[in-house]
DNA sequence: AAACATCCCAACCGCCTAATT
DNA sequence: GAATTAGGCGGTTGGGATGTT
């Protein structure tokens, strides 16, 4: 057979968090590190379902998220991402490394969905128009399906492009860790960030011995190693930089997620660029740009 | 000040893939 | 190899917050 049942559906609590519940969620994972969040509710008790407590773990209690006050800069690289990506929030989310995947699903969806695509679609509305003869087809055949394909790589390629002539332009550095666009919170929860609350009353991410493949999270700009295995609490001190187990986090793409080798060839490079503060382009975008010549010339 | 409309986001649901037995 | 589940992901929604009349 296979494995066990992660969690019985009877008596599972739904809802709302507590702030109770989410010490009792901290603790357990200060104590066990993240991970086999089936045994999380037998553990501590909690009325959650596994699932529920991965996922508030990962969107809301993990340490070193940023919550709102999105920036331009992040504005442009959502939106030149998801023309690319298409709806892959994960992914998008993995270029904003102290952003959720929730959040910036969210931040699509209440935001820039309305700001780039509806003016998109009155454009399409207008050009379906003029073309009369051309009917609306919601499945195209393979040859159309193609062309479509096409249409997207060069629509991406635009966004790309536009998005970095827009940066460069702007001569805007990505912000720098500790200095959060405006109105930005640190990290989750801020006043009552049930991190800072357990750095209050006296350790909560543990110092993890360098070099055991242990996780890391990047808390209000200092890279904090998550330890795989039992914890041993730091000081509020430490946490805060001082302690030289600590890397400074450059507030853009992170290389805290060591244990995940490079997707492709050259992510090594752009994992260097990410060290000198800058934006490093993914081997597809490079793809996008170096062919974006191109993309110029057929027009 | 009250009623209503709109916005925002935390959390749930269902599906898919990988892992496990 | 089949059966089954955990974990991950994207879509959706309920309800509180905020704005407007």
């Amino acid at each position: 057979m296979g494995r066990p049942p992660c969690c019985d559906k009877e008596g599972v609590k739904k809802g709302p968090w507590t702030p109770e519940e989410d010490l009792v969620l901290v603790s357990y994972v200060q104590e066990h590190g993240p991970g086999n969040w089936r045994a999380v509710p037998a553990n501590t008790g909690l009325m959650r379902c596994s699932k529920s407590c991965r996922l508030r773990w990962t969107n809301y209690l993990r340490p070193g998220i940023r919550r709102g006050g999105f920036s331009d800069q992040e504005d442009r690289l959502i939106v030149h991402l998801q023309a690319l990506l298409g709806n892959r929030w994960a992914a998008i989310a993995s270029y904003l490394p102290d952003r959720t995947d929730n959040d910036v699903k969210n931040y699509w969806n209440t935001h820039l969905r309305k700001k780039h695509l509806l003016p998109l679609q009155r454009e399409e509305r207008r050009a379906s128009s003029t073309t009369a003869t051309a009917p609306a087809s919601p499945r195209p055949n393979k040859g159309q399906w193609e062309l479509q394909l096409q249409t997207d790589i060069d629509l991406a390629r635009r966004a790309l492009r536009d998005a970095l002539s827009a940066h460069a332009s702007a001569g805007s550095a990505p912000p720098p860790a500790g200095d959060p666009p405006a109105g930005a919170q640190p990290y989750a929860l801020t006043a009552g960030n049930v991190v800072d609350r357990m750095l209050g009353v006296g350790g909560w991410e543990a110092a993890a011995p360098a070099g055991t493949g242990s996780k890391s999270c990047c808390v209000g700009g200092t890279i904090i190693p998550v330890a795989a295995g039992p914890a041993t609490p730091v000081t509020a001190e430490s946490a805060s930089g001082s302690s030289s187990g600590l890397t400074e986090c450059t507030g853009s793409i992170s290389s805290a997620a060591p244990e995940a080798g490079p997707l492709f060839v050259g992510e090594e490079k752009a994992a260097a660029l990410a060290g000198r503060g800058e934006v490093p382009l993914s081997l597809i975008e490079s793809w996008l740009l170096e062919d974006g010549g191109g993309d110029d010339r057929e027009q």
